[in-house]
DNA sequence: AACGTGCACAACCGCCTAGCA
DNA sequence: ATGCTAGGCGGTTGTGCACGT
């Protein structure tokens, strides 16, 4: 077959349309499926962040309600930077979306403890880093060795130390699934940033309760219905093509390329 | 008005895991 | 039992916009 160079950077609403058609179709677990047979020339992971992140109706838009950062804050301090399992308690929210918040909100609040302790310190926008021991500007990376933005270790071995133990926790939870385990996030015995940023969490919040708006935690499998679309339902097999899938595949075609497919669009492998 | 800075968000990368042949 | 592949996840980077000076 004929490859095309994969396709990088933002997506146009012609590929977005693309993409939610195709997703509508087809599901949206077959990814590189999906990128094969849409012609969209990127990659199935590009599609399935691009519809995860997104184009998944059931994404809220906008700022985060502060019940949302409030829990967001109290979850972060019990499970760590456990992204996607903190976006399944907020319905409507990605992991990614999540990410970027804890990631401003605690530069933020980094900032703040700095004046507060340092009210002679500069409080201009132009002050950036929030404090020398603290990077959490990617734009201005650390000069030894890696560290992340909220990994922004007060103790340089931690990090070593806690990526182990994340390690550990991590592999015992996927092997032991629906344990929620109270310890994550608690690793390390170091005194870093991340304990700083707990202790700032649990400063300002109290008990929240979850919020739930009909979404279940193991809500991944969601129903999508298109205009004009059946309710999404896939195949048992992820990667025949079906007959009826192929029936699928032509009108589809004529809607999204109504004066000819381009080359290379909808591989005829599959037809 | 122009410029600089920080924020918010989108997207990519690399690694890990589960499922399957 | 093993190797391969796709999907999932966390971390990181790039970029446009808003705001302050």
């Amino acid at each position: 077959m004929i490859q095309e160079e994969t396709r990088k950077g933002p997506w146009t609403e012609q590929e977005d349309f693309q993409l939610t058609c195709f997703v509508g179709q087809f599901g949206d677990r077959r990814w590189n499926f999906i990128a094969e047979v849409s012609a969209l020339n990127r990659t199935g992971k590009s599609c399935r962040l691009r519809w995860v992140n997104y184009l998944h109706p059931g994404l809220k838009k906008g700022k985060m309600t502060p019940q949302e950062e409030k829990l967001v804050i109290e979850l972060q301090g019990k499970w760590g930077n456990r992204w996607s399992r903190i976006a399944r308690k907020l319905p409507g929210r990605t992991d990614n979306e999540i990410k970027n918040y804890w990631r401003t909100h605690m530069r933020q609040q980094a900032q703040e403890r700095k004046r507060s302790l340092y009210p002679s310190a500069s409080s201009s926008k132009g002050g950036s880093s929030p404090s020398s021991t603290i990077t959490t500007d990617s734009a201005s990376p650390p000069e030894n060795g890696k560290e992340s933005f909220y990994d922004t270790g007060g103790n340089p071995e931690k990090t070593v130390m806690e990526k182990a133990n994340e390690d550990k926790v991590r592999n015992s939870e996927t092997t032991v699934m629906g344990k929620e385990n109270e310890e994550e996030g608690q690793t390390g015995k170091g005194y870093s940033l991340d304990d700083l940023w707990d202790e700032i969490a649990l400063s300002e919040c109290s008990l929240i309760s979850p919020i739930y708006g009909g979404w279940t935690e193991d809500s991944h499998t969601f129903s999508c219905t298109l205009a004009g679309s059946p309710a999404l339902q896939y195949s048992d097999s992820l990667w025949e093509i079906t007959e009826e899938e192929s029936k699928i595949l032509l009108p589809l075609r004529d809607q999204l390329y109504p004066c000819g497919a381009p080359e290379g669009a909808y591989n005829t492998d599959y037809l």
